[in-house]
DNA sequence: TAGATTGTTAATCGATTAACAATC
DNA sequence: TAGATTGTTAATCGATTAACAATC
């Protein structure tokens, strides 16, 4: 897991999760060990590339062997996090915040969603997952109490960057944003801009072109 | 609208959407025209990636003026398929599938959900959007009958590949999958993978490395 | 040991940026 | 006309692939 003097390009890091989600259905399989050759051809990449990404981080394989299954899933995890057991609230109870709290992929990965806030009052105080939907107001409290690393925003694009700024005033680490808006903030916090639209539109191009 | 001799890649293609949404936003301020060094501030990239981007397509421009904010919108929606109408089924009316469907942003953007999917008894037919959920077995028929363009696909992952090739079968011509697998189709269709984990994994290194 | 496969360097390919002549 | 800004070619930068010595 040492290494890494060099920062690590993005397109590197988006290719990890991959990697993560083939070497857990490896390991499901009972498969123990692998090859680059063996990995890249199911993955349909190159043995390069999968030697060099990994290479990034450290050298988790052994010649004449190839990677031990567990082990790498274990390392891709650590370098990802899921080890940290990152906590999450979502902001904005509507249906699409909803559809991501009950989504139960990320409890699986290792994220924990332990709030959820809204401004609406016929929302206020819904169950979910074992806890109630609360409002916006009682946001800082809760931060200060809880301290959870990531906000997931899932509110109209009108309010998203008044409620990204509370946020990170009040210490979220990073910012997962569902709003139909690039959100670039400055500082600490880190941001990830999940833009639907503009996948669908990919794909719309991609059958119109033909 | 004319040009594009050699194959234009997927870099310029997504970053086309998000020419939309800003070109958008400039209409919607009445902004009539801009230089590739103004939207180039505006969006945080360099002018010269806008223009070489664009000139994949053709020129849309004009010397010592720049672009006209309405015509260069409406051209990459053209490009992107906007004006096509393509419609849309949902597979799977689970919490995704359902905030999918109640998500009227891709409406806006011109894609037009004609029908609901499932295989659930408790589903079937229920109200979605002024028409009905309907069980799988309908899907034949239905794609028979009204030809949809996109299949979006948000079934547990176990499903996945069988709705897909039944999907292609029928004679969708593109697939937009929620599902946490790579659908990789042979043949005539195209495939978007949307990942949500990935990018969520994405965001955790971003913390994790700080 | 011989065979397999890594880690890593070098070569290639593609994408981004810079520069500038063309032209509105 | 002079100034602005494009379209496009050339230069740079970065990412991917190939090659191979190191080594299990």
């Amino acid at each position: 897991m040492e290494k890494q003097e060099r920062k690590v390009s993005m397109a590197v890091v988006k290719r990890l999760p991959r990697y993560y989600r083939y070497l857990s259905d490896l390991l499901k399989n009972d498969i123990t060990r692998i090859s680059s050759k063996t990995l890249s051809q199911r993955m349909g990449v190159t043995a390069s590339q999968i030697r060099q990404d990994l290479n990034c981080f450290g050298g988790f394989g052994q010649q004449g062997y190839g990677y031990n299954v567990a082990s790498l899933y274990k390392e891709i995890g650590n370098i990802l996090g899921v080890d940290k057991a990152y906590t999450t609230i979502i902001i904005g109870a509507g249906n699409l915040g909803m559809a991501l709290a009950k989504h139960n992929n990320f409890e699986k990965r290792g994220f924990r969603l332990i709030g959820m806030f809204d401004v609406k009052q016929e929302l206020i105080g819904q169950k979910m997952r074992g806890f109630e939907i609360k409002h916006m107001d009682e946001l800082p409290a809760f931060m200060k109490k809880y301290r959870p690393h990531i906000g997931i925003l899932a509110v109209p694009k009108e309010g998203v960057t008044v409620v990204a700024q509370k946020l990170v005033e009040l210490g979220i680490k990073g910012l997962w944003n569902f709003s139909y808006v690039d959100l670039r903030m400055i500082g600490e916090v880190e941001v990830e801009n999940v833009h639907l639209s503009d996948s669908l539109m990919t794909l719309s191009y991609k059958i119109n072109q033909k």
